[in-house]
DNA sequence: TATTGTTATACTCTATAACTATA
DNA sequence: TATAGTTATAGAGTATAACAATA
Protein backbone atom coordinates (compact mmCIF):
# COMPACT_ATOMS: atom_id res chain seq x y z
CA UNK A 1 0.00 0.00 0.00
CA UNK A 2 2.72 2.34 1.16
CA UNK A 3 4.49 1.32 -2.49
CA UNK A 4 1.73 2.38 -4.19
CA UNK A 5 1.41 5.55 -2.31
CA UNK A 6 5.31 6.18 -3.48
CA UNK A 7 4.50 4.79 -7.52
CA UNK A 8 1.78 7.17 -7.87
CA UNK A 9 4.29 10.33 -6.54
CA UNK A 10 7.09 9.49 -8.01
CA UNK A 11 5.71 10.35 -11.84
CA UNK A 12 5.67 14.19 -9.93
CA UNK A 13 9.06 13.35 -8.52
CA UNK A 14 7.74 13.99 -4.63
CA UNK A 15 8.78 11.76 -2.02
CA UNK A 16 5.72 10.95 0.74
CA UNK A 17 7.94 12.80 3.34
CA UNK A 18 8.07 15.82 0.95
CA UNK A 19 4.41 15.67 0.03
CA UNK A 20 3.78 15.52 3.49
CA UNK A 21 5.62 19.04 4.05
CA UNK A 22 4.27 20.63 1.02
CA UNK A 23 0.71 19.65 2.50
CA UNK A 24 1.44 21.02 5.84
CA UNK A 25 2.66 24.01 4.36
CA UNK A 26 0.08 24.58 1.71
CA UNK A 27 -3.11 24.28 4.72
CA UNK A 28 -0.85 26.61 7.18
CA UNK A 29 0.88 29.18 5.56
CA UNK A 30 3.76 30.84 7.34
CA UNK A 31 4.11 28.18 10.35
CA UNK A 32 7.45 27.98 11.52
CA UNK A 33 10.23 25.71 9.58
CA UNK A 34 10.74 23.73 12.91
CA UNK A 35 6.97 24.01 13.97
CA UNK A 36 6.12 21.84 10.72
CA UNK A 37 8.96 19.55 11.35
CA UNK A 38 7.34 18.74 14.79
CA UNK A 39 3.75 18.21 13.10
CA UNK A 40 5.08 16.15 10.96
CA UNK A 41 7.06 14.20 13.84
CA UNK A 42 10.66 14.89 11.42
CA UNK A 43 13.51 15.79 13.36
CA UNK A 44 14.81 19.62 12.69
CA UNK A 45 17.89 18.22 11.94
CA UNK A 46 16.44 16.04 9.48
CA UNK A 47 13.88 18.73 8.05
CA UNK A 48 16.62 21.17 6.36
CA UNK A 49 18.03 18.87 3.75
CA UNK A 50 14.30 18.12 2.84
CA UNK A 51 13.23 21.90 2.95
CA UNK A 52 16.30 22.64 1.11
CA UNK A 53 15.13 20.56 -1.61
CA UNK A 54 12.05 22.16 -2.08
CA UNK A 55 13.11 25.13 -1.91
CA UNK A 56 15.66 24.65 -4.86
CA UNK A 57 13.00 23.14 -6.90
CA UNK A 58 10.87 26.28 -6.16
CA UNK A 59 8.32 24.88 -4.55
CA UNK A 60 8.76 26.36 -1.09
CA UNK A 61 10.38 29.60 0.36
CA UNK A 62 11.64 30.71 3.63
CA UNK A 63 10.66 33.84 4.83
CA UNK A 64 11.99 35.98 7.51
CA UNK A 65 9.62 36.08 10.89
CA UNK A 66 9.08 39.32 12.23
CA UNK A 67 10.68 39.78 16.00
CA UNK A 68 12.50 36.76 15.85
CA UNK A 69 15.33 36.25 13.95
CA UNK A 70 16.25 33.05 14.54
CA UNK A 71 12.91 31.38 12.60
CA UNK A 72 12.02 31.09 9.04
CA UNK A 73 8.16 31.11 8.37
CA UNK A 74 7.68 28.67 5.30
CA UNK A 75 4.87 28.95 2.57
CA UNK A 76 4.41 27.17 -0.84
CA UNK A 77 5.09 29.02 -3.63
CA UNK A 78 2.46 29.22 -6.88
CA UNK A 79 4.30 26.31 -8.08
CA UNK A 80 3.95 24.67 -5.08
CA UNK A 81 0.55 24.72 -4.78
CA UNK A 82 0.05 23.26 -8.08
CA UNK A 83 2.62 20.29 -7.57
CA UNK A 84 0.69 20.80 -4.31
CA UNK A 85 -3.01 20.16 -5.79
CA UNK A 86 -1.61 17.65 -8.68
CA UNK A 87 -0.58 15.37 -5.73
CA UNK A 88 -3.70 16.03 -3.85
CA UNK A 89 -5.37 14.24 -6.87
CA UNK A 90 -3.19 11.56 -7.16
CA UNK A 91 -3.76 11.10 -3.29
CA UNK A 92 -7.44 11.19 -3.68
CA UNK A 93 -6.94 8.08 -6.28
CA UNK A 94 -4.95 5.80 -3.97
CA UNK A 95 -7.65 6.80 -1.19
CA UNK A 96 -10.74 5.63 -3.82
CA UNK A 97 -8.76 2.62 -4.39
CA UNK A 98 -8.29 1.59 -0.50
CA UNK A 99 -11.61 2.78 -0.47
CA UNK A 100 -12.81 -0.20 -2.98
CA UNK A 101 -10.84 -2.67 -0.89
CA UNK A 102 -11.83 -1.96 2.27
CA UNK A 103 -15.95 -1.53 1.62
CA UNK A 104 -17.83 0.76 2.53
CA UNK A 105 -17.63 1.68 5.90
CA UNK A 106 -14.39 -0.28 5.90
CA UNK A 107 -12.05 3.01 5.81
CA UNK A 108 -13.85 4.39 9.56
CA UNK A 109 -14.03 1.32 10.87
CA UNK A 110 -9.73 0.91 9.84
CA UNK A 111 -8.78 4.43 11.19
CA UNK A 112 -10.86 3.83 14.80
CA UNK A 113 -9.44 0.17 15.38
CA UNK A 114 -5.65 2.45 14.42
CA UNK A 115 -6.85 5.07 17.04
CA UNK A 116 -7.29 2.70 19.58
CA UNK A 117 -3.28 1.49 18.82
CA UNK A 118 -2.51 4.69 19.34
CA UNK A 119 -4.18 5.61 22.56
CA UNK A 120 -1.78 6.39 25.56
CA UNK A 121 -1.83 4.10 27.72
CA UNK B 1 3.22 0.06 18.30
CA UNK B 2 6.37 -1.26 16.21
CA UNK B 3 8.78 1.00 18.97
CA UNK B 4 7.08 -0.87 21.47
CA UNK B 5 8.03 -3.78 20.20
CA UNK B 6 11.66 -2.70 19.16
CA UNK B 7 11.79 -1.39 22.95
CA UNK B 8 10.45 -5.17 24.20
CA UNK B 9 13.04 -7.33 22.07
CA UNK B 10 16.04 -4.79 23.02
CA UNK B 11 16.75 -6.37 25.94
CA UNK B 12 17.58 -10.00 24.29
CA UNK B 13 19.51 -7.89 21.36
CA UNK B 14 17.10 -8.14 18.92
CA UNK B 15 16.19 -6.46 16.34
CA UNK B 16 12.74 -7.01 15.03
CA UNK B 17 14.20 -8.76 11.83
CA UNK B 18 16.29 -10.99 13.83
CA UNK B 19 13.02 -12.24 15.65
CA UNK B 20 11.57 -12.94 12.73
CA UNK B 21 14.31 -15.01 11.31
CA UNK B 22 14.55 -16.75 14.43
CA UNK B 23 10.77 -17.35 14.03
CA UNK B 24 10.91 -18.89 10.87
CA UNK B 25 13.53 -21.06 11.08
CA UNK B 26 12.66 -22.66 14.93
CA UNK B 27 8.59 -22.96 12.84
CA UNK B 28 10.02 -24.84 10.11
CA UNK B 29 13.98 -26.13 10.35
CA UNK B 30 16.09 -27.22 8.13
CA UNK B 31 14.65 -24.41 5.39
CA UNK B 32 17.26 -23.07 2.57
CA UNK B 33 18.56 -19.98 3.29
CA UNK B 34 17.07 -17.90 0.63
CA UNK B 35 14.03 -19.47 1.27
CA UNK B 36 13.65 -18.16 4.73
CA UNK B 37 14.99 -14.44 3.26
CA UNK B 38 11.81 -14.65 0.29
CA UNK B 39 9.15 -15.57 3.30
CA UNK B 40 10.10 -12.55 5.01
CA UNK B 41 10.53 -10.36 2.26
CA UNK B 42 14.11 -10.06 2.38
CA UNK B 43 16.49 -9.92 -0.28
CA UNK B 44 19.18 -12.74 -0.60
CA UNK B 45 21.53 -9.81 -0.61
CA UNK B 46 20.63 -8.42 2.32
CA UNK B 47 19.94 -11.66 4.64
CA UNK B 48 23.25 -12.68 4.67
CA UNK B 49 24.41 -10.17 7.33
CA UNK B 50 21.39 -10.72 9.19
CA UNK B 51 22.03 -14.76 9.31
CA UNK B 52 25.83 -13.77 10.10
CA UNK B 53 25.15 -11.85 13.19
CA UNK B 54 22.63 -14.88 14.40
CA UNK B 55 25.15 -17.43 13.37
CA UNK B 56 28.07 -15.31 14.81
CA UNK B 57 26.02 -15.13 18.33
CA UNK B 58 25.55 -19.30 18.54
CA UNK B 59 21.71 -18.64 17.99
CA UNK B 60 21.92 -20.04 14.55
CA UNK B 61 23.58 -22.16 12.10
CA UNK B 62 24.28 -22.86 8.31
CA UNK B 63 24.31 -26.44 7.23
CA UNK B 64 25.04 -28.43 4.50
CA UNK B 65 22.56 -29.64 1.94
CA UNK B 66 22.61 -33.18 0.50
CA UNK B 67 22.38 -33.05 -3.02
CA UNK B 68 23.02 -28.91 -3.89
CA UNK B 69 26.27 -27.67 -2.47
CA UNK B 70 25.23 -24.36 -3.58
CA UNK B 71 22.59 -23.89 -0.43
CA UNK B 72 22.78 -23.70 3.39
CA UNK B 73 19.51 -25.09 5.51
CA UNK B 74 19.00 -23.44 8.58
CA UNK B 75 18.80 -24.10 11.98
CA UNK B 76 18.24 -22.77 15.57
CA UNK B 77 21.24 -24.04 18.04
CA UNK B 78 19.93 -24.67 21.38
CA UNK B 79 20.81 -21.22 22.40
CA UNK B 80 18.58 -20.04 19.55
CA UNK B 81 16.06 -21.99 20.90
CA UNK B 82 16.18 -20.50 24.23
CA UNK B 83 16.21 -16.86 22.83
CA UNK B 84 13.54 -17.37 20.62
CA UNK B 85 11.23 -18.58 23.89
CA UNK B 86 12.09 -15.74 25.62
CA UNK B 87 11.52 -13.64 22.52
CA UNK B 88 7.94 -15.17 22.00
CA UNK B 89 7.17 -14.31 25.63
CA UNK B 90 7.76 -10.45 25.19
CA UNK B 91 5.62 -10.58 21.84
CA UNK B 92 3.12 -11.87 23.98
CA UNK B 93 3.27 -9.27 26.31
CA UNK B 94 3.36 -6.59 23.29
CA UNK B 95 0.02 -8.69 21.89
CA UNK B 96 -1.37 -8.21 25.56
CA UNK B 97 -1.25 -5.09 25.00
CA UNK B 98 -2.73 -4.19 21.87
CA UNK B 99 -5.64 -6.44 22.49
CA UNK B 100 -6.43 -4.54 25.68
CA UNK B 101 -6.57 -1.06 23.67
CA UNK B 102 -8.65 -2.66 20.99
CA UNK B 103 -11.02 -4.35 23.17
CA UNK B 104 -12.89 -7.83 22.42
CA UNK B 105 -12.84 -9.35 18.62
CA UNK B 106 -10.73 -5.71 17.76
CA UNK B 107 -7.71 -7.55 16.86
CA UNK B 108 -9.72 -10.23 14.53
CA UNK B 109 -11.57 -7.22 12.95
CA UNK B 110 -8.30 -5.30 12.19
CA UNK B 111 -6.55 -7.77 10.65
CA UNK B 112 -9.52 -8.42 8.64
CA UNK B 113 -9.61 -4.89 7.47
CA UNK B 114 -5.59 -5.13 6.64
CA UNK B 115 -6.26 -8.48 4.55
CA UNK B 116 -8.18 -6.73 2.36
CA UNK B 117 -5.75 -3.97 1.81
CA UNK B 118 -3.28 -6.59 0.83
CA UNK B 119 -5.27 -8.38 -1.55
CA UNK B 120 -4.30 -8.22 -4.95
CA UNK B 121 -6.43 -6.00 -7.46
C1' DT C 1 20.02 29.85 29.78
C1' DA C 2 17.04 28.27 26.05
C1' DT C 3 15.70 28.02 21.23
C1' DT C 4 16.30 27.98 15.88
C1' DG C 5 18.55 26.58 12.20
C1' DT C 6 22.47 24.17 10.76
C1' DT C 7 26.39 20.80 9.96
C1' DA C 8 28.53 16.55 10.64
C1' DT C 9 28.18 11.95 11.54
C1' DA C 10 26.59 7.29 12.10
C1' DC C 11 23.45 3.53 11.91
C1' DT C 12 19.64 0.79 9.90
C1' DC C 13 17.01 -0.76 6.07
C1' DT C 14 16.70 -1.35 1.40
C1' DA C 15 17.99 -1.82 -3.69
C1' DT C 16 21.07 -3.22 -7.61
C1' DA C 17 24.98 -5.07 -9.98
C1' DA C 18 28.36 -8.36 -10.30
C1' DC C 19 31.13 -12.23 -8.86
C1' DT C 20 31.84 -17.63 -7.54
C1' DA C 21 30.59 -22.10 -7.31
C1' DT C 22 27.62 -24.99 -8.22
C1' DA C 23 23.40 -27.01 -10.76
C1' DT D 1 21.83 -21.20 -18.73
C1' DA D 2 20.07 -20.68 -14.21
C1' DT D 3 20.42 -20.66 -9.16
C1' DA D 4 22.51 -19.92 -4.15
C1' DG D 5 25.31 -17.39 -1.64
C1' DT D 6 28.20 -13.53 -1.42
C1' DT D 7 30.41 -8.82 -1.83
C1' DA D 8 30.35 -4.09 -2.75
C1' DT D 9 27.94 -0.08 -3.08
C1' DA D 10 24.49 3.46 -2.96
C1' DG D 11 20.31 5.59 -1.43
C1' DA D 12 16.78 6.71 1.84
C1' DG D 13 15.32 7.50 6.64
C1' DT D 14 16.55 8.40 11.20
C1' DA D 15 19.25 9.55 15.58
C1' DT D 16 22.62 12.38 18.35
C1' DA D 17 26.05 15.90 19.32
C1' DA D 18 27.68 20.30 18.68
C1' DC D 19 27.94 24.97 16.86
C1' DA D 20 26.46 30.10 15.73
C1' DA D 21 23.00 33.41 16.01
C1' DT D 22 19.38 35.00 18.51
C1' DA D 23 16.01 35.12 22.23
Amino acid sequence: MFDDVIRSFAELDLRPGQYSVLAVVGHRPGLKQSSVAAALGIQRANFVALINALERRGLARRSAVPNDRRSYALHLTAEGERVLARANARAAVVEARLDAKLGPGGRARLLSLLRRLGAHG
